[in-house]
DNA sequence: CCAAAAGTGTTGAATTTACACCCATGA
DNA sequence: TCATGGGTGTAAATTCAACACTTTTGG
């Protein structure tokens, strides 16, 4: 599962990866994530976040995009790194440093998402006992998630092309666990000149048709400083 | 320097330290850090970010510690996770995964801190040409220094067991490079509850005596989420 | 016409910012 | 007493939050 190094130090990335899914009976949105079954010891048959060895002429990045893709056949709408765990006994007996991204992915593309025996979406609030300290990775996942939610334009990684306000506030909702005033939501969005009104409207609701916006990609979705996307 | 790892992954950490020293002449305190002069390839010669490999037995963050120590002397008054770099080519040949930490170190312990023939202290604004992609890892350091002066304590990180509102305040304007209103800040940092007020004075300097202020450790430094300090 | 979401307007509170002004000390 | 940084007061400007109100659709 893990890199063999010289001395006994192996390093692996792993990945979480949320979605924003509804669930089938009431409206509000929540956030999912996959995970596998370890089929070897440690923790032979516990769950744990998807991950692997890099492969030599890859980087960070591109290994936790390469191990999304296998798990769950998805492309990540927004990938970003999390952090390094290394504590020494964090995997009991070898000596691995797991290098953590964080990725979203788009609802409906969640929704295709293979699910088997060794891969299940978990609700991200509802997590059994993991392998490893997956937990904590998590719980730091999540974190960073809803802090950057609340000065970043990081939402629209949950929606498609074309969306909303109210489903681009269902998303922040869904996420801040807090519902947000409809009229200073609107707002907020349009003085940050994230999203770009288009003249079309949707149809087929039971109420006024709302307008669709579009991304402005001329905006950042995060400031990560120096490094820019990565 | 580094582990060699079987299939031709490495992993080493690096840290980015960070004083600030008053330059002998003007007032201004200025943000400067320690480098190291390689003296193997590649980059014979050039100053890099000091830095190894990890021991089997040592968290990263101890590695970073220790390395701290064994270039300056110094012990970190903070010490955070910057970012792990792993971008194929960025040392030329070999894969080299680097964890890099940065820390903080207080102004009178730099003061004693070694300089010789390999190890130099250099203002962070006026760097050379460093080795590897070291001037981007300073860069982002700056960078994240810099935000999270913004919403954190961390400054008291740079000054002693107590301080003067003066001196806490020159932290903020040397690091962030512009001018803070002193009343506007006062009532910010007390409004924090960060700081417990002394009954002691500083007497000596030309003018009305500052009180002296210690900082309120019941307060987090920083806002780690459920990573805490680490 | 009615219900309900879409979208606009308005007001008071809270926060930020600028700056006037008094205080206390060394020289 | 004067110069200067320490420390307090205050009012204008800006941002935030709550909510009333108007618009537009499906039924």
């Amino acid at each position: 599962m893990q890199t063999d190094a010289a001395d006994g130090v192996t390093i692996a990335v792993s990945t979480v990866i949320f979605a924003l899914r509804s669930d089938g009976d009431g409206r509000a949105a929540s956030l999912r994530l996959p995970l596998v079954r370890r089929i070897r010891g440690p923790f032979d048959g516990s769950w744990a976040l998807p991950g692997g060895p890099i492969e030599a002429r890859e980087s960070l990045a591109a290994a936790a995009a390469r191990n999304l893709r296998e798990t769950t056949a998805l492309e990540p709408n927004y990938l970003e790194q999390l952090y390094a765990f290394g504590d020494v006994d964090r995997s009991a007996g070898e000596r691995v440093v797991s290098v953590v991204y964080w990725a979203l992915v788009r609802s409906e593309e969640a929704d295709l998402a293979t699910e088997g025996e060794n891969v299940r979406w978990f609700a991200a609030d509802e997590l059994p006992e993991l392998a490893f300290d997956h937990n904590l990775i998590v719980e730091y996942a999540l974190w960073r998630l809803r802090t950057k939610m609340e000065y970043s334009r990081i939402a629209h990684a949950f929606l498609g092309e074309t969306f909303t306000l109210a489903e681009l506030r269902q998303v922040h909702e869904a996420v801040l666990r807090r519902p947000l005033d409809p009229a200073n939501f609107r707002r907020q969005i349009e003085a940050s000149r994230a999203i770009i009104a288009t003249e079309q409207h949707l149809t087929g609701g039971r109420h006024r048709p709302p307008r669709l916006y579009r991304y402005n990609s001329s905006v950042e979705l995060t400031d990560n400083g120096p490094l820019g996307r990565s």
